[in-house]
RNA sequence: GGUCUGGUAGUUCAGCUGGUUAGAAUACAUGCCUGUCACGCAUGGGGUCGCGGGUUCGAGUCCCGUCCAGACCGCCA
């Protein structure tokens, strides 16, 4: 053993005890006659002592010792003559007789401290240094803690886990593929999965009932800090569920995870319909820490003059609480973010409520105290509140309005981090028009069951057609989705169908899976949770690379271990694959 | 593919409408200091101003291109 106690165990009780720590030089702190060394390791900080009077040479030798050097140092547990109440162990401190250099290290290119001074880019390039730090390490043990419970609630519930294999097959279908060549089938390719849907639906047909897996997924599209393109999905599916058992099952664990980790308990989850969410959010996404929400004013402001309001589809608004005091420089600032390409808008239009009850707008020249002033009935408008007021095609100004939302709710500080405010969005559309590829595709996945109150719709009006989908909502962020899925051959044929597969193509792609649902596929459903997004967003973050012990850059790169890189010409061959360029 | 922001000492950053020898903090090195805990004090070393081109008497600063990083849009069934 080359430690009898770790840096974060010993207290006054200790006194007296003769101990071995090992651990990395965090500080010296030379005074001249004697020298403190804060010994750090994963638990904590132990300061050792070195005297000149009682011990010269190991003070000496302390003297030698630079930052991050790994040593092992023996010595007895005495108590401090000045403490420091600020960590577990600052009662004691530890005399030191027998001190070994156990590595040497190089001064590290930033600070190993909880503020440190490195940039994102460093500690990417150095990240094992990076996870020496409290702020990263604890977000690995947070993860640690997401996993375990939620296996602890899964097994309790009598999901079984089961794993299923990464390398599959590409469909054209979703996300790009990441592909990997296989060598004994020449010019052919596996793919990495984006997610295990196919497999645990199979499972389902096989009667594993309930199934789970913490599992890795895969996808080739562009990153955000939100999105890698290796990540961690908890994957479930259960048979002979309602939609509603699946709401419920899965808010438990939800429910569980805030409990267990974060010590609180939301009550039942709010719901909305995807329609709703987008009428009250522009997004499908909202985040209800706040309020704000928007609030469609179309009918009360046409028809007085003003053509921006006449000509458009949609007027709506939203209630800046305190907001009458925004100078003419912040609304500038507003009307540039909402005409940025991003948001698109041709710009805003304010009403302001004052204090002294009257109100001031940018178009006063059309609208009187009393139109205003039922614009601000409405949005609950009070003294001292401000609308933002938009104004155009529908889908559009939602979502403009919804950004702009956004971007004051976290102006305003109106996101708390340690408030957590779930919501499940309910009844997606099942398809959606593709510009660009002029055809529909399924809004959740190709396998996702229509509503059966909207099955007649599937011929004429396919865009009205509701699924039985549902995502789960968490501060703004989209931590969940899933749905209850096609279990019958014609049907899933018929939406193949629908999304421009041709019978044959269908059956090349997807036939092993509508063959097993002609041997008793049980009806299904289930849903996966981005388990990255969900750490980070119980960890009050909203960057999910620090929940990822070694995560990819924004380009796509690993700068530790410099990937992606070249094959060699032999790798080459083996694989039969030739380079373009 | 697009929009925006940034790239200056080991690190984090400042550097104005172009003008003498490019600064600060911190880290690092050396010396002093017996109760520090972000110890203190003194001294010192440290720069291809991302890269390439251009404008100019003169460019860290302006222009064009390019690379890198980050945020966002597209994309992410």
């Amino acid at each position: 053993m080359l430690r009898t106690h770790n840096c974060n165990s010993l207290s006054i009780e200790n006194v007296g005890e003769t101990v071995v720590l090992c651990g990395w030089v965090q500080r010296t702190r030379d005074l001249g006659g004697m020298t403190f060394i804060d010994l750090r390791d994963r638990y904590g900080i132990t300061q050792l002592a070195f005297d000149v009077e009682k011990n010269e040479n190991s003070c000496l030798e302390a003297r030698k010792l630079n930052r991050e050097f790994v040593i092992q140092a023996k010595g007895l547990v005495i108590e401090r003559q000045s403490k420091n109440s600020k960590i577990f162990t600052g009662e004691i401190e530890i005399e030191v007789n027998e001190l070994t250099i156990l590595n040497r290290s190089k001064t590290p290119p930033f600070t190993i401290e909880d503020n440190t001074d490195g940039g994102e880019e460093l500690r990417m390039k150095y990240r094992y240094l990076d996870i020496r730090r409290n702020p990263i390490k604890d977000k690995l043990i947070l993860r640690a803690k997401v996993s375990s419970e939620s296996r602890k609630y899964l097994d309790a519930q009598g999901f079984i886990e089961v794993e299923t294999p990464y390398l599959i097959k590409s469909t054209p279908e979703g996300a790009r593929d990441f592909v990997v060549p296989s060598r004994m089938n020449e010019g052919q390719f596996y793919a990495l999965p984006q997610s295990p849907q196919t497999f645990k639906q199979l499972l389902m047909v096989s009667g594993i009932d309930k199934y789970y897996q913490i599992v890795k997924c895969f996808r080739d599209e562009d990153l955000r800090s939100d999105r890698q393109p290796e990540f961690t999905q908890i994957d479930c599916e259960m048979s002979f569920v309602t939609q509603e058992e699946i709401l419920n099952t899965f808010e438990g664990l939800t429910q569980h995870l805030l409990q267990t980790i974060k010590g609180v308990k939301p009550k039942k989850f709010a719901r909305l319909t995807y329609q709703q969410a987008m009428e009250k959010y522009g997004t499908d996404k909202p985040d209800l820490r706040f309020g704000m929400e928007i609030v469609e004013i179309t009918n009360l402001c046409q028809k007085k003059g003003f053509s921006v309001f006449d000509n458009s589809e949609l007027v709506a608004a939203i209630n800046v609480k305190g907001g009458s005091k925004y100078s003419r420089k912040q609304l500038d600032k507003l009307t540039e973010f909402v005409k940025k390409p991003q948001i698109g808008a041709s710009g805003l239009i304010y009403c302001k409520f004052l204090e002294d009850d009257t109100t001031k707008s940018s178009i006063d020249k059309f609208f009187n105290e009393t139109d205003k002033k039922e614009w601000g009935n409405k949005a609950d408008s009070n003294n001292g509140d401000m609308l933002i007021i938009m104004a155009g095609e529908k889908n559009k100004t939602r979502k403009a309005l919804g950004a702009l939302r956004l971007h004051l709710g976290n102006e305003l500080n109106l996101r708390d981090p340690e408030r957590f405010a779930p919501v499940w969005i309910v009844d997606f559309p099942l398809l959606e028009w593709d510009e660009e590829s002029e055809r529909y595709h399924a809004m959740h996945h190709p396998f996702t069951a229509p509503k059966k109150a909207d099955l007649d719709l599937l011929e004429k009006e396919p865009e009205k057609v509701r699924a039985n989908a549902y995502d789960l909502v968490l501060n703004g962020n989209e931590i969940g989705g899933g749905s209850i899925r096609i279990h019958n051959k014609e049907l899933q044929q018929i939406m193949f169908n629908h999304l421009g597969f041709s019978d044959i193509e269908a059956k090349e792609q997807f036939g092993f899976l509508m063959e097993a649902f002609e041997y008793g596929a049980p009806p299904h459903g289930g849903i996966a949770f981005g388990f990255d997004r969900l750490c980070a967003i119980i960890g009050g973050q909203e960057n999910i690379r620090d929940f990822i012990a070694f995560p990819k850059n924004n380009s796509g790169r690993d700068t530790m271990i410099n990937s992606p890189s070249l094959l060699s010409q032999e790798q080459l061959n083996e694989l039969s694959l030739d380079l373009k360029n």
